[in-house]
DNA sequence: AGCAATTTGATTGTGCACAATGTAGAGCAC
DNA sequence: GTGCTCTACATTGTGCACAATCAAATTGCT
């Protein structure tokens, strides 16, 4: 139990471009024991299923895994926990998050309400440079699909998605959108059927649909790549991980579907 | 500089219902000393104006205010700041956020595209428990209303947009709601003309609509509502204390109306 | 054997002391 | 007088040790 599992990630891909850090302090800093780095690193071990969903860990075990004090892991924990990517039980442990399918459905309902509107927006006001953005993130996506590198195919298409929400200019959308793509990424995890994710050149449509202004065309492309993506995610059985909340949810007569 | 400011919110009203916490475990957590509560009690001080918006402060000022260690405030401006009710500068201290009239704008941007679809929701599955909460809610509203509370009355007009997210079954909104009903309060204390917070019989039409089972009136008359807390918030001045993101977003282009 | 109270181990929660860092002001050179 | 540097202070960041709490295993009782 006191092993150090090997949950560290390759020290590679380090590049600290989202930090925002203009200035590099010190040598410490950059080995990534800063809290936001650490969050980055426990986010990554998640998404590339060193951390399985629902796998229980315990501060002192990510303290040693990154070799910092608890304190840092401790508000990066907190963090996790309050963006509801990893659950905190009292004095019993921390566990990955691992969205019931009720959950799940839940997550991707608010993305059809938000992100129709954002490609709207963004139709409306064909911004110019927002599109070379989105074009080059289109190259990239088709760039990693050709090379078949699966784990960056993964990060790209999630990204799409957070370009969008930012070039909308809208720093809430922004924020709203990184906190469930996160969560969309763990469901997808949990429930998608293929192993493809965001598979066709719907982005691409997408994309066209905001530069020819078509704001109807661009949102409802955008709802279709959505329910693709929720069609994938096997959520229509019956939950049997099912949280003691949807049973209340249920109970109180919900809908459930 | 070192007094402590009288920050005290009055713990007459430390009803503590909102905690969770099932069992007392000891004397001490009842006093106010734990993280979430401590979190509240800012958030109090916030909205009474005792913090007023933009007002600078200290980790150790908060500590000595509410007798507790660092290590506690720490957890709790560090939470706030993430909601965005605080805002941190990397070693130059902690201010209250004051919302630029863009972020206002863009806070109830969100909200006109999530809460209509709420009530739209709910119209369409008639659930009656779920009515009588409201009704019950629009009661005390309206009692604190009559009697001239006027605190209670805009902490009940927030906690009833709060009320429709949480009887929507779905936690994913009504986190989302939280934050933003949060960030709305700070707008309405910087930007309100009239005093009055949510001030007509909106309310009412509303749940009436969704009584009704008519949720495209619902929706409707949300959105009315949320247009006229729009309008009452002074928000298309040319805004002097507009943050730098603000001016980065306009000079590439994006529009800020 | 079954049940319950208690002890034990593990884990989180809290306080405190020190390190790192950024800011402002005084002092000095030009 | 103006600009620069350097020092002192204020503030946050981090590590560590102890206290509180909870779950489970063990042991004693019926």
């Amino acid at each position: 139990m006191n092993e150090t599992k090997p949950i560290e990630t390759d020290p590679g891909p380090e590049d600290g471009g989202s930090t925002g850090d203009g200035k590099l302090p010190l040598l410490e800093k950059l080995r990534g024991r800063t809290e936001g780095e650490i969050r980055r690193r426990i986010l990554q071990a998640i998404f590339e299923q060193r951390l399985p969903a629902g796998e229980s860990i315990t501060e002192e075990q990510l303290a040693a895994t990154f070799d910092v004090s608890r304190t840092v892991i401790r508000q990066a924990v907190a963090r996790l926990a309050q963006d509801g990517i990893l659950v905190k039980s009292p004095n019993k442990g921390t566990a990955v998050a691992s969205p019931s399918r009720k959950e799940a459905r839940d997550i991707l309902f608010v993305r059809r309400l938000v992100e129709p509107e954002i490609v709207r927006l963004l139709a409306s006001a064909p911004h110019r440079f927002g599109l070379t953005e989105l074009r080059k993130h289109l190259a990239e996506e088709n760039e990693a699909r050709l090379a078949g590198q699966r784990g960056t195919l993964v990060r790209l298409t999630g990204e799409f998605h957070l370009l969008l929400a930012e070039l909308s200019g809208n720093q809430v959308l922004l924020r709203l959108m990184t906190q469930l793509q996160t969560l969309t990424c763990l469901a997808v995890l949990l429930y998608a059927e293929h192993d493809e994710a965001c598979p066709r050149d719907e982005h691409l449509r997408i994309v066209d649909a905001i530069a020819a202004g078509d704001g109807g065309t661009a949102a409802q492309e955008m709802l279709n790549h959505l329910t693709h993506v929720e069609k994938d995610l096997k959520l229509d059985r019956m939950t049997p991980e099912s949280s003691f909340g949807d049973a209340m949810g249920w109970l109180r007569g919900v809908p459930d579907n």
